[in-house]
DNA sequence: AAGTGGTCTAGACCACTAT
DNA sequence: TAGTGGTCTAGACCACTTT
């Protein structure tokens, strides 16, 4: 026994022999994991130690690599739950202006929204200013999370004018689309809507309503909506999970070209 | 010297007194740094071994305190340079379509455009299916890095038709916008445009040309640009450091509301 | 009660940037 | 060459979820 093989002695490092650095190991072991997962989106992967431990490396380089794939979309995690595998993106038409039930069961999902909140109260700021009324003035909030094949991925506040849909909160705003309830109830038109997309974080209540950590990566979007004397309606804040979504848009440009 | 103080003696462990914890503590001391510093938009922050010694915490706690805000847009890194305090965001108004340098300019911020590639090539499957030309048919590609304030903030790769735009590469793609050219030099309009937006990461060569790391989190633009007759006459891919840009648009619903 | 992810400590070496 | 961020090790305790 004194053949000793020909790789180096390591010295006083206890670094593995591998030419490769860990996080491309890794990587590439947790894509496998992933194609092999594939078969069933939202399959949950094993827990952490299992795979730090098959994977042979530490706590924090395997979370590092998996919050790689988490900011890619690949992988989502469910707060202290564990992760699980990012189903595809849903298709999310700006301009079509559909309900949300009917956008995803357009895409062969399935829909379900949980309210969370349905008041009313003085208007914010920020809610005032967008919708061109007095800070202060009473306006409705309806906040709901919103399911797509049971995962929640949004989580939506509206603030509606009060003159303009009195007596909403009375319906059912689980079942009911806003946009369907708009016209049928209240023969209200949206005639122009305007957005704002940034990419941000998820707050406290956001995360809490979609079974999330609070400061995951999240898609915000901001519409108003007009009628047609130019009038703001409503509006409200949708902040995504920001792996559930791709936004789409076709339009002409509106300079001409 | 017999008095000691009411805190209770720390046991075994050498966890800090405080009862706030450490990421909260950190996050404020942070903020606050960030409201003096935020005179300066795009100042440097102190180096992570200066802050991590000041604020009385560890090297990985800190960075998770640091990509937290960095996921927040409050601030960003460059590759192995430091930490910056994010300038505000530019308005990209998606379908006003104006010029990069028209865009910035009228926001009361310096435009510049370095040309990294510009070269005719088989159109890759992707751009192919886009243009809805066959695959391996010639396009010309042309990737740029663009700058707002002498920050890089958008890695964009355009694919051409070779047959709208013959000999588009010999002018100079640094200074003149494309949008220009398109009207001025073929005569050409583009009637509708189409997007499709999402949340990813840096690629490899995006990151470089944005001094980035790669994986940082980043927003896909991606846009095909059509004429009167409906063919696709050329599209792009932006990938924006997220931090960068908020996108913006107001139009009429398609669906009549 | 057991197991999970979330947070934290206290170091180390490396590749690269700036001077 | 000194200093920076990027990566990695080898543990630990905690809050929470699940069984």
């Amino acid at each position: 026994m004194t053949n000793t093989p020909p790789t180096p002695i390591p010295s006083s490092s206890h670094r593995p022999v591998s030419l490769t650095p860990p996080a491309s190991r890794l990587r590439h072991a947790l894509l496998e994991m992933l194609a092999d997962e594939a078969v069933g989106h939202g399959a949950r992967l094993p827990s952490e130690r299992q795979m730090m431990a098959s994977l042979g490396t530490t706590r924090i380089t395997l979370r590092e690599a998996l919050m790689q794939l988490e900011a890619e979309g690949r992988i989502y995690r469910e707060n202290r739950r564990g992760w699980f595998v990012s189903p595809p993106r849903l298709h999310y038409d700006l301009l079509a202006c559909l309900p949300f039930r009917e956008m995803v069961e357009s895409q062969q999902r399935k829909a379900d929204t949980r309210l969370v909140e349905a008041r009313r109260l003085p208007a914010p700021p920020r809610v005032a200013a967008r919708l061109g009324i007095r800070e202060g003035t009473p306006v409705y909030r309806i906040a709901r999370a919103r399911r797509v094949d049971g995962r929640p991925v949004l989580y939506v506040e509206h603030h509606l004018r009060t003159d303009c849909f009195p007596g909403i909160l009375e319906h059912d705003l689980e079942t009911h689309s806003l946009t369907e309830l708009y016209r049928s109830h209240y023969g209200m038109r949206v005639s122009r809507v305007s957005f704002e997309l940034c990419s941000t974080v998820l707050d406290d209540r956001a995360a809490e309503a979609l079974r999330a950590a609070a400061g995951g990566p999240a898609q915000r979007v901001t519409r108003v909506n007009f009628d047609q004397n130019g009038r703001a309606i409503d509006c409200d804040d949708e902040l995504w999970r920001h792996d559930a979504i791709e936004l789409r848009l076709s339009a002409a440009p509106q300079n001409g070209g």
